[in-house]
DNA sequence: ATGAAAGCGCTAACAC
DNA sequence: GTGTTAGCGCTTTCAT
């Protein structure tokens, strides 16, 4: 390959013996530059060739068009929906997408941030590791001024814009379901508890079965049970007890409800009729496992969205005192069979 | 929030009284500058709170670190795990992933292209939208010096580095497996012709039919049929024949496989006994339908990681005759209940 | 309406 | 080893 120096503006405005800045000018369209001379130069540029580095641009503007996202995995359903939603909303606006995956490690998520960091981006987009319990490197992103999202898995006493599913409520509700089924002793698989989203979603069991004047039996929490693996491994336990659960609400994904409904086919009982399933995320499968189960919709794509949108109107917003506001999506529950115990 | 100035080298310099060449060097660990002006210099950044503006070293340097990968929709499980696996190797080698997606558009797909020019990158990974049949904007490109590389769904005759499964190989794989189940009358669910990938896949379908000695049905090879709904109307007219097929090769996907099980079901056609399925991308819930489902693995995550390799290995090729080698990585055939007539 | 010139923050010759 | 200087390609004052 021959290494042809790429075209600039000087060559444009050389070729045309123009000043380089009317070919600025009249690539960005201003108002400034005569329609016979813009026309010109637009064709020139076509002729040559020419596209803009936007390096240079951006170094000189101070600014980079490009909004850096941080999640644990890329290839999670959930967080695939949320980063296409806010790329589909962002590139509309002229704003490109740097992406980093933390791999639910600590470390690597404080590369990434300095990575992005370095990149000048102009707003990060963060959903946190597992493993994160300190902050610091969150807070050197506000220390420079560059706007800062948090959602799903978000440090709830660092001020940002926050993007959130109202886990508590759409936890309770699920439980609540349960219990109107008839399930009467309700087993949690619960999530690592430093994430905000499972310590909802327990509290969210938690209050249902208060309300519902149903007891509190600890055999029936287990800890940790966040893969197909573990949720199995958790189910059989259950299921041996003396007095096994007749339901179960894997609050920590999908991928587990599958563990439990695996072990429960594997070890005889009915499901809905002996055992209830609920999961959590509406992963494509539930709706074609048998039974079909029961699940809670994130309405993750539209949390891109949301996430962008916030984004760009706090760039139009000229106040300077941004108002650390949270936006809560309240999630949708799935009914399906797995938890139609009395049918509906 | 305070629009305090971000520190620079200048910064560093000045404080500590030296060029700001120097500063550069001892942050690039070059071993030009004596270890003690090192340790002071890296001392008085971290006290600074300096980070390096990728964006201007980049402008520099004439190299962005970056690489540009459109996809036709990110939130694709296969997709998804390309990305994932192309992030995971290219992420230590310290380049960054900008992420697009073209919507399965033509038009955008262009518009990527044209982004990721603009942005410099060092090398751009593209599957093609299935809109795609001119490739002016590949050519534009290569024009360019960037490396370009092209995956799974590829303009054959555009000669790029590109990473391929055997389409063709798998298919053939398929088919043959279910004939050896005794299936007869096997149908064919394609996708769009202009793609690559589906005609391969159909060819597969034809040679694994002509060397068993099989006749070609045209009433049983449908075109178009790559979502879950269009699969399932495919379905629906397939099983309504005066001789229905005994098998259904969903070739375009999953997704496709699904609405045919769905179908079946329905109409009480009983897989595999009476009708085999056999779809294709080993999407996570194959393994889970009832009965689970054959499909065919293309080690995606794995083919992300080949794909960085690629770019990083012609990096360090000084050679400047670049060969467009082509990857080809073997799927693997996964034969689950869908398919087992005679048990296995 | 156009041109001249400075400078974004960094790196890499080139000097000493 | 360290300093001086130029320049990557662009935008934006400030003149005219």
């Amino acid at each position: 390959m021959s290494s042809k120096k790429r075209t600039t503006i000087y060559d444009i405005a050389e070729k045309l013996n123009i000043a380089p800045s009317s070919v600025s000018r009249a690539l960005s369209n201003s108002p400034l530059v005569k329609e016979a001379t813009k026309k010109l130069i637009l064709k020139t540029a076509e002729e040559l060739n020419y596209k803009i580095n936007t390096i240079a641009s951006n170094l000189r503007k101070g600014q980079s068009n490009t909004i850096g996202v941080i999640v644990p995995r890329i290839n999670q359903n959930f967080f695939a929906d949320v980063i296409a939603g806010i790329e589909e909303a962002s590139y509309r606006q002229g704003y490109n997408l740097i992406i980093c995956q933390s791999n639910e490690s600590y470390e690597r998520e404080v590369q990434c941030v300095n990575t992005l960091i370095n990149q000048q981006v102009d707003c990060i987009v963060v959903s946190l590791s597992v493993e994160t319990t300190d902050y610091k490197h969150l807070e050197s992103v506000l220390d420079r001024n560059i706007e800062l999202i948090q959602f799903d898995r978000v440090a709830e006493n660092i001020e940002t814009l926050k993007v959130l599913n109202d886990n508590h409520q759409a936890s309770m509700e699920a439980v609540s379901h349960l219990i109107e089924q008839g399930y009467k002793r309700i087993a949690l698989l619960e999530g690592p508890q430093n994430l905000n989203i499972f310590r909802k979603r327990k509290e969210g069991y938690l209050d249902a079965l208060k309300n519902h004047g149903l007891p509190v039996i600890e055999e029936l929490m287990l800890a940790n049970a966040w893969t197909t693996e573990l949720g199995a491994e958790a189910t059989r336990k259950l299921l041996s007890l003396p007095q096994p659960p007749d339901a179960i609400f894997a609050s920590t994904s999908d991928f587990a409800a599958l563990g439990v409904l695996q072990v429960a086919t594997e070890m005889n009982f009915k499901v809905p009729q002996q055992l209830g399933i609920c999961g959590y995320s509406n992963e494509n499968f539930t709706e074609i496992t048998n039974p079909s189960v029961t699940t809670i919709d994130q309405h993750s794509v539209y949390m891109g969205k949301t996430i962008a949108n916030l984004f760009l109107d706090e760039l139009k917003n000229t106040d300077t005192s941004v108002a650390p506001k949270t936006v809560s999506i309240k999630p949708k529950l799935i009914i399906r069979n797995s938890t139609l115990k009395n049918g509906k």
